[in-house]
Formats: C-alpha cells, structure tokens, sequence
DNA sequence: CTGAAAGCGCTTACAG
DNA sequence: CTGAAAGCGCTTACAG
C-alpha cells in the first residue's frame, strides 16, 4: 500500500495539488466550500498523512528537538526526558535523544547526526571539553539550551541548579554535630556542576579535617572501592555523595562492608534515588526540581525557536534538601 | 551563517551539483582525481553537513526509528531504550521516542506522529486495546517489532521473554515452605504478558488459597494501599508483585505498616530495582535480559527493513530468577 | 476562486 | 569524465 500524497487527493478530486495544500492547512478560505468539503472527504477516505518531511525540506523546520544527556538510563537524565517530551509534545514537538557517556567525543557525533537531521533546537547536558561544540553552535545560530551544566565563559541559554547552595545547605546538616572528619566523594570532572558541589562542600566544612576523592565516571566500580576504604582510613564520619550514581555505587561497598550508617558513618547524597527510601536507615538527599528544569528548558528553547526573546538567559532554580531522620 | 549545500560548493569548485553529490557520497569513480580532490577541499573548508532531510525525501529513508514504550522515566524502559539507543547507532539510525501512559490514544497519536516524521520502522512497547494500530501498521507496511508484550492473534515480529516460566520458577520458590495464604499484585490489563505473569503464579500455587489483586495503572498510588490492606486481611504470608513499579508501591506501603520481611510476609518481584539491594532483607526477583531484549529487538527490525528476511519472527528470551537469601 | 510553476537540497538515470 | 534535468512531496508567490 503506497502513502498517499497530494497528488493523489488533487487527481481524485480533480483540482490541483495546490489547492488540496491550501485546504488541509486551513489557509485563508480562497477556496470554494463545496471543493473544501470534497477534498477533505477524499483526504479522509484516503486516510491522508502529510509527508513532514517534505513540509520539513520546504519550510526549513522539523518540529524535532535533539535531546543529548549523559545518559538516558539514569534515572535523572530519564525522568528529565519523560518532562521534556511531555513539554515538546505541548508544541508538537517530537524529541531524538543521544547519550554522550561524558564523552565529548560521542557528543560531537550526536550533534552532528541531528544537525543533518535538521533538529530545529538543542536541549543538551554538555560534557566536560566540549567548549568547541557550544561555539560551534552559536556560530550555526542553532538554538540550544544547556541543561544541568553550563560554560561561566560564554553567554548561552543555561537551566540550571544552584548546586553550591544545595551543596552547602545539605553538608551543614550533615555536619552539625561537629564530626571532626568529613568526606565527600565527587566525579573527576571540571564541569560548573561538580565544582560548585565540591564548593559547596568545602563551605560548609571549614573546621573539619575534609577528605575529598574523585572518581572518574567511566570507572565508578573499580574506583569508589578504594575511595571509600580511604575514607573510612581517614576515619571520616560524615560522607557526602555528588551524585546518586556514586551514592548508589558507594553504599554497595558500605554495605558490603557492614559499615553501619549512621552509627559509624552519616551520609547524605545529591539527586535521589529510590533505593534511598528502602535503606534501613533513610537516607537525606538533594531534591532536583525535575519537573520544572525540563519546563524551563523547553520554554526557553521554545522562546529562542520563535526569536520571542532576543539575548540569552540563565535560569538558576532552587533545589530542596531531603532530610531524613535515621531510623535508630 | 547560512548552511551550505551541495550547490555552495558546486559554485566554489565551478562543477555541477551533481558531481559534487556523486564524489561526496562515494559513487563509482566516474570524476577525474584532480575535481574530486578539490571538491573534499572545499566541502571540508565550508563544513558541509548533508542535508539529511533532502536525502530522506529522495530516498524514502529516514535512517530513524521511532520507539514507543509505556514511560520512559520507568527504569525498565529507560535502559531498554539505552541499549536501543546504542544498537540502533551501529547502524547509523537515531532514535525518536515516545511514551504511551499505557493509553492506546496516546499510542495512536504518537504513532500518526512518527508516521509523519517517516521513520523507518518502530519498536512498540503496545498497549491494551492498541489492535487496531497493530493491523493498521501492517496494512502500511511499516516494519515493526513489538517488545514486552504482543498479541497473539497477529503475526508479527515479536521480542518478548518466557513470562510464564519465569513466574512459575519464582512463586515455586517463593512457596516452597508451603504457606498456605498467598498473594499477587498485578495490573489490571488483559495484555499476553501479564496474563502469563499471572497464570504461572496460579500454576505455581495450586494447592494454596490464592489472593489476587489487581491494580490499575493509572491509580497505583490510590489501590495499592488496599490492595496491600487486603492482603493482609487474608493472612497472606508470600507476595508477589508483578512488576518492579508495583513492588516498589508495595513496598512503601508493607513499611509504613510496619511489616516485617520476609518473617511477617516473605515476597519477590518481577523486574529488577535498585532499591532491592538495600532494602532490610534483599528481595528477590525476576531479572529480564534488557540489553538482549533490546539487541534483538533492533537487529529484526532491521532485517525487516532489509527485506532480509521474509516472515515474522518471534523471539522468546530466557529470564532469571535472582534469589536472595533474606538475612534473617 | 483556482492553477501552473518554482523551489527546498538532495540523487541518479540520461545524454553528451 | 561531466552536466542538465527530473523528481521526492510539499508550500506559496504569482498570474489569471
């Protein structure tokens, strides 16, 4: 079974292909009713689907979005793009999505493949030394947004947290009982984000003896092994996770082995994770506001698409400290 | 900046278009070295980017699959489409995603959706009630693998696991001190693979007093609590739950009731979640071949895209029982 | 009120 | 070895 185009409709009809294109879009009624009528009957009964991309190569949009996260299977990066499809969807926008795994590499490849397919905008979570792919996109003139992350050195679109606070707020508590020795364990990473949690960190512990490992993310298993047992030397007892993966991965090593939280170790971690809920002792985390950084960053893009806004703006949203009391 | 095309570079070079077109793609040597060197020269100095939308108009190809999953925010689905995500790239296809809420509208609509974007085929998580887009996209003869779930009645490419054995070995072993009350949460959804979730629990429990519970989708929150309420009730001393979002729900619940696992109510899972590993008393569970599940998925699809086979396939993996000896 | 024609950026069969 | 031309399926300015 062929698709059917407008040429199809506009010989069964009898008119012309123009004509049925004025119709079905609901141009401004130059056309008879009683065609109108027919053209829309036969469309129907041909069960007519526009061919988006041939409206896409003549009118330069392809209502698509390029939505690159670190990576789509973490729960974070999942739950932002459940957001920003619902969102793009609003506009009738469809999401392609790409994961970098931090590399900048795959995320030059990603960029590049939904340039050619035309993506009328990026949402991206840029990885560390990617700086070339930004100014590459400023010098296209490609709308994007950058997500979670951001460049202090150029003047882009950028939806993000305000990760020191969070960070500062989340390690007082964490330390207010004046543990002498404190640790936080972080990705080995340049980026805004981390630093700014490390930041945090190091704020909030002035008077401590602090403890700071960091792990590269293409070796979280083999490296937070020898993080934590560093930590647990240094007889650190209070330790703070930069994100949930490292929580994640850090509390299976505690576990492992028989480290009891929080009796001999209090800890607390950025993003959650619903493992958190189910520990035997609740643990307190840092509450991304998914919903509305996914929002923001679509209507900013939305605004960037429709040139509704002229310059570039910076969201910076607050994030929410979970606090747990521990169970015992 | 403008993009540059074929033609920008057929006017730098003082040829035609079409003998850019041939040298860029590759074709049969049929353009003397000397242009083909200078042609690469220029299209490299202008950063050429092939216009993918003009190719796919051409072609009829859009080197892209449209993914329909139920949410892409569920871990299931969330690695499911990461390996998708990475399969589909060795093949040079990007992915467009799209996630049903279970709701065969919302189906309807992504699938028109992706249809008009021309995608090249679709993997499909299908909803209940979702037959008629099925026979629709056979009638099109759109490529298209249904993973997780499939209707028996049609013959399609099919990529799903052995629900019923998987859930059968399971509650065997759930059961096995033989306690006499036992219970299921499952969703309530006529679809062939809770059906077999449901019968290999039945299958397994013949000589116990069952106690099924069925929750719907779109109301976890609300039933599950009864659910669990009734169960309880019941005197239930085993549970399982036919899916990691239903135990997960199950969960919170059983803990704010403070029952104790597994010695008030033993229980175990279909799907894996993180959260099993640090809950109190390791939950066991069915862990599902997701990065086979996704492999197989892509690798039919593109058989069918090739025309490499004639047919329909279906595949049924094996699952594993991951059993965890409940400390205490 | 409606049609013929050009054009979006490619590819490729055809002609030289 | 290379160019002119048609065509993929739309839209829209132009002409009648």
């Amino acid at each position: 079974m062929k698709k059917v185009s407008l040429k199809d409709i506009a010989q069964k009809v009898g008119v012309s292909t123009a004509t049925v294109s004025y119709v079905l879009s609901n141009k401004k009624c130059r056309v008879g009713e009683s065609t109108k009528q027919k053209i829309r009957e036969i469309a129907k009964e041909l069960n007519y689907q526009p061919n988006q991309i041939a409206k896409s190569l003549k009118s330069g949009k392809t209502f698509t979005f390029g939505l690159i996260v670190a990576d789509i299977s973490n729960p974070f990066f999942a739950n932002i793009a459940r957001v920003i499809e619902d969102e793009a969807a609003k506009h009738d926008y469809t999401v392609i999505f790409g994961s970098s795994d931090e590399s900048a590499q795959k995320s030059w490849k990603l960029i590049q493949f939904l340039q050619n397919r035309q993506v009328d905008g990026f949402i991206i979570v840029p990885t560390e030394n990617s700086e070339e792919q930004i100014e590459y996109l400023q010098k296209q003139n490609i709308p994007f947004v950058l997500l979670d992350r951001y460049f202090p050195q150029f003047t882009t679109n950028n939806v993000v947290i305000n990760n020191y606070g969070a960070a500062f707020t989340m390690v007082s508590k964490l330390v207010q009982n004046r543990e002498s020795n404190v640790g936080m364990i972080a990705y080995k990473n340049s980026l805004i984000h981390m630093k700014e949690r490390i930041r945090g960190f190091e704020e909030a512990t002035k008077k401590h003896h602090r403890f700071i490992e960091k792990i590269s993310f293409a070796a979280i298993d083999q490296e937070i092994e020898t993080a934590i047992e560093n930590m647990l030397e240094n007889k650190v007892e209070a330790l703070f996770f930069a994100t949930n993966t490292l929580a994640i991965a850090g509390l299976k090593v505690l576990q492992q082995k028989q480290i009891k939280i929080p009796n001999q170790l209090k800890m607390a971690s950025f993003d959650e994770s619903e493992a958190f809920d189910f520990f035997y002792s609740p643990i307190s985390f840092i509450e991304q506001p998914i919903k509305n950084l996914g929002e923001t960053a679509i209507s900013l893009l939305m605004s960037e698409i429709n040139s509704t806004q002229t310059g570039k703006t910076t969201k910076v949203l607050p994030a929410k400290c979970i606090e747990r009391a521990s169970s015992k």
